[in-house]
DNA sequence: CGGGTTCTGTGACCAAGTCACAAAACCCGG
DNA sequence: CCGGGTTTTGTGACTTGGTCACAGAACCCG
């Protein structure tokens, strides 16, 4: 172990250079940003935020993943996006310094490192860094281009296009999905039922196999196909 | 006729105090946006900024409508929103700090006049005023959550009640509406022949009347009614 | 092992999107 | 005002996706 000092000095450049938008910030910034914000652990299932309920940090992830959906007025919930490490959570952003209350809740899917930037710190470094500003809204642009693509999404690809979509972009290093359909139907906005359907025909191609809460990809480059073969964006 | 300088003075006042929040904004600010800011006129119709074409100006409408589409990789269109006098372009604020290219495209419904504040100018004042910080976020904010309603109309809600809640949005003070099948289609994401169904059953019932190009709102009390009855937000 | 819970499968039905084509309304030059 | 071209609207047949109501299977745990 290192002294305290060395490990807080080693600590602070490592997370700051996990962003590339930040890492051309000028040492003097570096500091502030580092002084003013604080890295928190959340433990997988925690509710991070929900709506109405007023946002005071600016989150960065450093590890672990955050799902953001809506719960609409029918109790049903729309997947919106998901946070990654090395990515910020915009919508916190726009909150925090709106003074406007979430109408979206975002849950930690697994084990959760962020880093929390309280709303002074935030606001005097977007009035004195070009850098952190333009991180900032390269944050947003990125977030609110995606909402687009997932309106586009929904209106005009076909739900097995979809699903077989994101089985890939879900499954582990063993091709495997943790996930039970009802899960999988709120992540795609639809029906748990449809996910079985279209799991059984995947089943029936010999692309997939199944078992309670989990999808085994046994044929990646079937799922590949499909999902090129309709000019799907990922 | 007032001379020159008055005149100025007081178009400077008049448009900045369209904007609710920016009318906190000091004089010294006030100032520095009338200055790097520019008013201009443009008729109904043109392409206000298209996908692929990089961005240099902050617009805020002081007349008419811009309406901001999504075109889809199948050439199909989605409707995302509509920027109203008042209100700011924030997909344009994005991509101007973000350097991003756009990917929907905006086209004034009616002739626009609008102020175009240019990059420097909107970057200088970020830093400089608090008052215009929260300005920008509150524009992000409210165009971030219009955009999630929009997806959970688009996920949960009818075709009917949709389109029921669209044609009230869009009549003018004559109860009527100007808009084509077609045109109502991609403003809700949907298929001509399904407006042109759900327009017909609406008719039996008694509350449209059509003609070419039109529809005329027979019975608002009745729409407004479907409209409620499924909780709608709007 | 037994009983409650969660997950998955299925059939019947409705809502919505697609396709193909016909008919009606409009525009405009002659 | 006539006739041909264009735009808009109407319609039927069919596919896909969403809803509802259950039944059965897998799991958990005492």
């Amino acid at each position: 172990m290192n002294k305290a000092i060395t490990m807080r000095d080693t600590v602070q450049d490592t997370w700051i250079d996990r962003f590339k938008g930040l890492s051309r910030l000028p040492a003097e910034i570096r500091a502030d940003l580092v002084r003013g914000s604080q890295v928190i652990h959340v433990p997988a299932g925690t509710q991070v935020f929900a709506p109405g309920q007023s946002v005071d940090n600016l989150l960065l992830m450093l590890e672990g993943t955050v799902k953001v959906q809506q719960k609409s007025e029918t109790g049903r919930e729309v997947f919106l996006y998901r946070v990654q490490a090395g990515e910020s959570c915009v919508l916190t952003t726009a909150c925090m310094l709106a003074f406007k209350d979430y109408s979206a809740d975002g849950v930690a899917e697994t084990d959760v490192v962020a880093v929390a930037i309280p709303r002074t710190t935030f606001d005097a470094l977007v009035a004195k860094s070009p850098v952190f500003r333009e991180f900032v809204f390269t944050a947003y642009s990125r977030r609110i281009t995606d909402l687009f693509t997932l309106i586009d999404d929904i209106v005009f690809q076909r739900m097995d296009v979809r699903l077989a979509a994101r089985l890939l972009e879900l499954a582990d290093a063993d091709d495997v999905v943790h996930a039970t359909h009802a899960v999988l139907g709120t992540e795609l906005g639809t029906a748990r039922e449809v996910i079985s359907r279209t799991l059984s025909e995947f089943h029936r191609r010999g692309w997939v196999a199944q078992a309670r809460g989990e999808v085994r990809l046994t044929d990646r480059a079937g799922l590949q196909r499909l999902v090129r073969a309709s000019g799907h964006h990922g």
